[in-house]
DNA sequence: AAATGTGTCAACCGCGCGCTC
DNA sequence: CGAGCGCGCGGTTGACACATT
């Protein structure tokens, strides 16, 4: 069980042991406890690799400080975490992100280790869930200080598409921007413009953390149907979500990205990991899992100001390089994109309305160029809208703005159909409100009566892991074997 | 009762930073 | 200036207990 002669780090000659000393590893014995015990009350901290040296523990120095810092030292508050403590950690972790060692300086008596592991349990529960990592209070406070006064968002009742970014709300974060909802419909045109196809479907608000169901948490569906490449990939979204899966048929003759892609449905791949498999990606971000999960909405078009990054757009790789910067995941950075949204979205309103923008015409022309061989691969059942290519092509560009969102509208429902798309999320039954007794039965049901305003919408989200209606996270059912 | 899945905890590992020589 | 060393941090893994089928 307990294994010996490990090398424990660099080298067994660590602190100038040069004899070859078989270090112990595995689990500590109250015997090596009381050495080391005693070697610091002697000695004190630091120099761990004299521990092993001056005091015959046969104990690495890393392993030493270990021990002691997570179980040894005095003051460590053992047992769970309180309420207050929770709380304390996901604010950290929202504005610090895995920052274990900071966050435990806040915590008197906490080990990073401790907290790193009540966040990884945290998380996967929350993502098995198909919940946001944060609570919606928390964006939601986050956002009110950055901007001092409360969101105002209102989203027409009948409107299908609201019922969508609301619902994909609870399962992404970065769908806690307030003006994303007014703006998704802009920006998917602009979505389109600065992203390859195989970047849009794979973006991961369209397909982030949502294991396990079978919805497309993030999609509008103006979006789907202004992108040509959606019409067979949203049914394979729609299906797939559950392990790995063929991002593109084989002939569907995307001729930038290798296909099929073997893609998972976890929170692992991201458009990012697309882009390097691509060869369009720059540098890894070294982004921890946790913020993989909540990718923003950089590449929804939300980059193309340059006020936002600070750079000039000249597509290519410093687009993507402008998405990377922007992809910390963190609320800090979400917050910071929201308040450059802001400030460009005059500009931005321009472009909508065909005036020039910050893309290219030879990137926008290559993209169209593309959507069109696409679109000839495209079954006839599919694209049946009775556009013509240049017509989709053309959609958002140069029309008004009401009549883009009429017309994607009246796709939506035709698309929808096609999708046989029930529902945009799926919602356990022991997530409801008030039937809380059933805790047990994952299977999704459609959500009722999706109410308009985006954050009222929300509010079982944004509560579920402090009202005592709502299911909090370590309250949560235990996932069911399958 | 056995098999399997999940949660929790503890420990290890690799990497990077800062200091010293 | 660069190599070696000590240390801390974050990611990952393994063991065990418990729950579920």
């Amino acid at each position: 069980m307990v294994s010996q002669g490990g090398r424990c780090g660099i080298s067994n000659s660590e602190g100038g042991v040069g004899h070859h000393v078989v270090l112990k590893k595995g689990p500590w014995t109250a015997a090596e406890d009381a050495v080391l015990l005693e070697y610091v009350k002697r000695q004190g901290e630091g120099n761990w690799n004299a521990v092993q040296k001056n005091s015959g523990l046969q104990r690495c120095g890393k392993s030493c400080r270990l021990r002691w810092a997570n179980h040894l030292r005095p003051f460590l508050k053992k047992g769970p975490f309180t309420p207050d403590e929770e709380k304390t950690i996901i604010d950290l972790h929202s504005k610090i992100g895995n920052k274990w060692a900071r966050m435990a300086a806040q915590l008197p008596g906490r080990t990073d280790n401790e907290i790193k592991n009540y966040w990884n349990t945290r998380l996967k529960r929350r993502q098995r869930a198909g919940l946001p990592v944060y609570p919606m209070d928390l964006l939601q406070q986050q956002y009110n200080q950055q901007h001092q006064q409360p969101p105002n968002i209102s989203v027409s009742p009948s409107s299908s598409f609201a019922s969508i970014i609301s619902a994909a709300a609870a399962a992404s974060p970065s769908a806690s921007h307030p003006t994303f909802h007014r703006r998704l419909n802009q920006n998917s045109i602009n979505l389109m413009k600065n992203c390859t196809p195989l970047d849009l479907l794979n973006h991961p608000t369209y397909c982030n953390n949502m294991t396990g169901t079978k919805s497309i948490p993030f999609l509008s569906r103006g979006l789907i149907n202004n992108h040509p490449f959606s019409f067979q990939n949203s049914v394979l979204l729609n299906q797939s979500f559950s392990g790995k899966s063929l991002l593109f048929d084989a002939n569907l003759g995307h001729n930038s990205s290798p296909i099929p892609l073997p893609v998972t449905a976890t929170n692992t791949t991201n458009s990012f990991d697309l882009m390097r498999l691509s060869g369009m990606g720059t540098d890894n971000n070294e982004l921890s899992s946790i913020q993989n999960t909540i990718q923003t909405s950089n590449n929804s078009g939300y980059m193309e100001s340059d006020d936002v990054m600070g750079g000039a757009s000249s597509g290519g790789d410093e687009q993507c390089d402008k998405i990377a910067r922007g992809n910390s995941g963190l609320l800090g950075d979400l917050l910071q994109e929201s308040q450059a949204i802001k400030r460009c979205e005059d500009s931005e309103d321009k472009d909508i309305n065909g005036e020039e923008d910050g893309l290219s015409k030879d990137a926008f022309q290559d993209f169209k160029n593309c959507n069109i061989d696409l679109m000839s691969n495209v079954p006839k059942h599919i694209s049946h809208s009775g556009l013509s290519i240049s017509d989709r092509s053309n959609i958002g560009m140069n029309h008004e703005k009401a009549e883009v969102a009429e017309e994607m509208n009246i796709m939506d429902d035709d698309l929808m159909r096609l999708l046989d798309c029930p529902s945009p999320v799926c919602i356990p039954d022991w997530y409801d409100v008030g039937s809380s007794t059933n805790t047990s039965n994952y299977s999704s049901r459609e959500p009722s009566n999706v109410t308009p305003t985006y954050f009222s919408n929300v509010k079982k989200d944004e509560d579920d892991d402090w009202d005592e209606n709502f299911c909090c996270w370590n309250n949560m059912p235990r996932v069911l074997n399958s």
